[in-house]
DNA sequence: TCCAGTCTGTCATCCTGCCGACAATCTGCT
DNA sequence: AGCAGATTGTCGGCAGGATGACAGACTGGA
């Protein structure tokens, strides 16, 4: 298998956690534990990071890399909920419904990873059940992010939809770049398609409009956002 | 405005309070001080629950009735993530979430609901911190469901959505009713149509399909569940 | 520098579900 | 029983997006 265990020394794998958002507040003694029960692994480009054993219990963070939610169907369609950068937590869900989720989680970029084992990070939460709190407010977070999405996919127009979800890339990945917002991703047509639900040829022709309009630039693989504001607007109600 | 305060005493709250699964394992105690601060209130059929209030941040246990929770588009279509009965407790997201979610709820039947607000339900919690856990849970089998759903949309054919909302709907409102799992629930073709985001013709064609078929069986507004296995199989990938 | 693999641009065709329309049917209420 | 309003059944025409195909362009590594 291409996956193995990354050396990391305790420090490093503290370090690494701290930086995520939803143990930012907590007591340095936890953070310690948490340390102690990581595992660090890194995954190259491409790997299927629950590959090995689908059913197992594991929540991770993002130590560095990209990593891609999705989920196949039988007829070999996929569709991507989004793509994850570096300090986030991901796969909580994982750890508590049962039946287990049906979405796999892929190495979208070469990616170091820091595996949370489910009993162990259950043990530390029940030892400061306060910090529950701050996993109940994520879990509210990420779920009102799923409505929304749920809802935009309902609603909304093609047009609508890629300017929303564009802007959304921006937000996450997206970086200053003198003329505008930059995504610091490849981002493939095949791959905006995955996430909009429509085929690569679709978002071919909305892309060079949206372009043509001057909303975006395109250069190969990448995107940059010229013109968040109408972005935005298309993304709400207009046209 | 056609609402109106409930006449409930604090038992009658305590007792509508403690079948809610979520509270089902929570201390005498609290759930004396939840039916203290809960406030009751009775909705005539069809009405919008936080009309008067928007950005009001209050969950609710629906004590009786059924609830609708939708979102429209400003093009007047509408889009129903789902409809929900008795013991359940709605509209946590609304607690917490910023900006607030852009869901609306609405009593699809006549219904009593106990409001539940943000300060005085975060400050029980935060007395007895161990409870988050259960909230943390419950969000999470939330999460999970809106996953699902938002797969579905996505991968799915019309026929397998269509399946799969049966199976849902069967599951949360179905009563075995002789021949079949009868839906204690009047559902137009144009409701149905907005949960699966098409037209209310293309549900007609569908279901007629499905009547056809054996797998259910129709009067006016009424559907029971045939065969839910083949349901399940055609939910699940089978064409 | 070259090559294999990936990604893009663009057809013509097909198909699914939308739209608008209208008659027939059912319900709850008076 | 009778009526208003809600719901169904069913068209034909239309549009947006899927499909399959193919040439050309770009990339990263040997």
């Amino acid at each position: 298998m291409a996956t193995k265990a990354h050396p990391w020394s305790q420090d490093e794998r503290e370090a690494a956690l701290r930086r995520c958002p939803l143990f930012a507040c907590w007591p340095e003694v936890r953070i310690a534990e948490l340390a102690a029960i990581a595992r660090a692994e890194f995954y190259p480009r491409g790997t299927e990071i629950f590959a090995h054993d689908p059913e197992r219990r594991e929540a991770f963070v993002i130590a560095s890399g990209e990593v891609e939610v999705s989920r196949g169907s039988a007829e070999g369609k996929k569709f991507v909920l989004g793509i994850n950068g570096a300090p986030q937590i991901l796969a909580i869900v994982r750890l508590l419904t049962d039946p287990p989720i049906r979405y796999d989680y892929r190495a979208y970029e070469e990616s170091v990873l820091l595996h949370l084992p489910a009993d162990g990070l259950a043990a530390i939460l029940d030892a400061e059940p306060m910090l529950w709190r701050d996993v109940a407010l994520l879990m509210c977070a990420r779920h009102g992010d799923s409505l929304r999405l749920l809802g935009d996919h309902n609603l909304g127009s093609l047009d609508q939809r890629m300017a929303a979800t564009l802007v959304d890339l921006a937000r996450i990945h997206g970086t200053a770049g003198g003329p505008g917002i930059e995504l610091g991703l490849r981002l493939p047509q095949e791959q905006l398609g995955a996430m909009l639900g429509v085929t690569r040829q679709s978002v071919n022709k909305l892309l060079r409009g949206f372009e043509a309009a001057g909303l975006i630039a395109i250069y190969y693989n990448r995107i940059t956002i010229r013109d968040p504001a109408a972005l935005d607007a298309i993304a709400e109600g207009g046209d």
